[in-house]
DNA sequence: GTCTATATCATGATAGAC
DNA sequence: GTCTATCATGATATAGAC
């Protein structure tokens, strides 16, 4: 239906996403948003009243993008390693799709966390839940015991920050080696999932039961 | 000798850390480093000629800090595990000294490298040898066999990633419960030291040889 | 070295024709 | 809805007095 309709606002948000995720907030230009839409700024105002309301609609929707369903994947009936395992992959699956997004959003964070709050609220996210799950399988002698807080930590870092830091990856590690770059991040969902596993899982030789 | 002809050049550096810091180089204002400063504008153009070259003595001093001294801990003689754990703790304790360090340097890496590149140039820091000391030590059969690159990559993960997304934090997992939050980042070089032990040590039962 | 005043310029935003 | 032209603001930077 509308689908016509707003070929515009769609060229306008397109181009927005671009310049916000790599420029940020304050770095971003409305002249250079109106260029990549094929525009002029007069319409981004039409369309988003300001900036401000611009860079709120894009914001919503990266951060909607960067909690995946994982609330799905914890509620499921499988043992919790299989359960860290999916989560591992799905993240990373979604970081190698989407590599600038860990950066704009940290960026974007430590300037003005409100919109975080606002949207986290709205979802009604409760990381209690991973917290519990996880306490329940200590409980049940699945992995070791240590604070389920730490071991989320450890989990999200270990997939997220190679791609917040990349420009430092690429450049120290790789020395701007793009290919070697890429391989490094494809081999880093097993990676983890190994790593994990021998830091946690007590019965490596039993896994089956 | 100099050390009171400077009062007002250190004025001004310690203010312009504070501003860039806080909001960056695009978001800080010279206006407001003057005034934390003490003074008006015109004398931060008589010190520093540009906003741009005050922002680089800046990034210059925060990034020097960044790479601490971990090139003498890799090359001193004792095993691997002890190295790890003498970087882990160096490395947190630099970060709750200075916690807001990460989120900086990730937002100006993502804006432009070239300030890293130069920088790590000019202090000839190599990673390979990091990487070589890994590799020895799993020749010699004290830590599992893997890629030394990905092992780097998780330890710093794990360690810098809860400071550089300090906002997630404080909110997600800690309603924003300050003092909380301290106590985790307090407990943070344990558990990443335990943790790192339990992934890649071979012989925990054996670690007096 | 430090100040006041001002030049210069870029940006977000709006008015108004079509 | 889309454009051109323009405004208002705020920023960096400089001139020049003291």
């Amino acid at each position: 239906m509308e689908t016509k309709k707003d070929t515009t606002e769609a060229k306008i948000l397109e181009a927005a996403r671009n310049v916000f995720v790599t420029k940020g907030m304050e770095g971003a230009r409305m002249q250079e948003i109106a260029d990549k839409a094929g525009i002029n700024k007069a319409l981004l105002h039409y369309y988003f009243r300001s900036k401000e309301r611009l860079f709120e609609a894009i914001f919503s929707e990266i951060i909607k993008f960067a909690f995946p369903e994982i609330t799905r994947i914890v509620r499921s009936d499988e043992p919790i390693v299989s359960k860290i395992e999916q989560i591992i992959d799905a993240y990373i699956g979604l970081l190698i799709k989407h590599p600038f997004i860990p950066g704009f959003i940290m960026k974007e964070l430590n300037r003005d966390p409100s919109g975080l709050f606002k949207l986290v609220v709205k979802f009604g996210l409760n990381p209690q839940v991973i917290f519990d799950h996880i306490q329940l399988a200590m409980d049940r002698g699945e992995i070791i015991r240590m604070s389920p807080r730490h071991l989320t930590a450890n989990i999200i870092s270990m997939c997220v920050f190679p791609f917040a830091a990349r420009p430092i990856l690429s450049f120290v590690m790789f020395k701007d080696d793009q290919n070697a770059l890429e391989t490094f991040y494809a081999e880093r969902a097993g990676v983890i999932k190994q790593f994990v596993i021998n830091a946690i899982v007590i019965n490596k030789q039993d896994e089956n039961n």
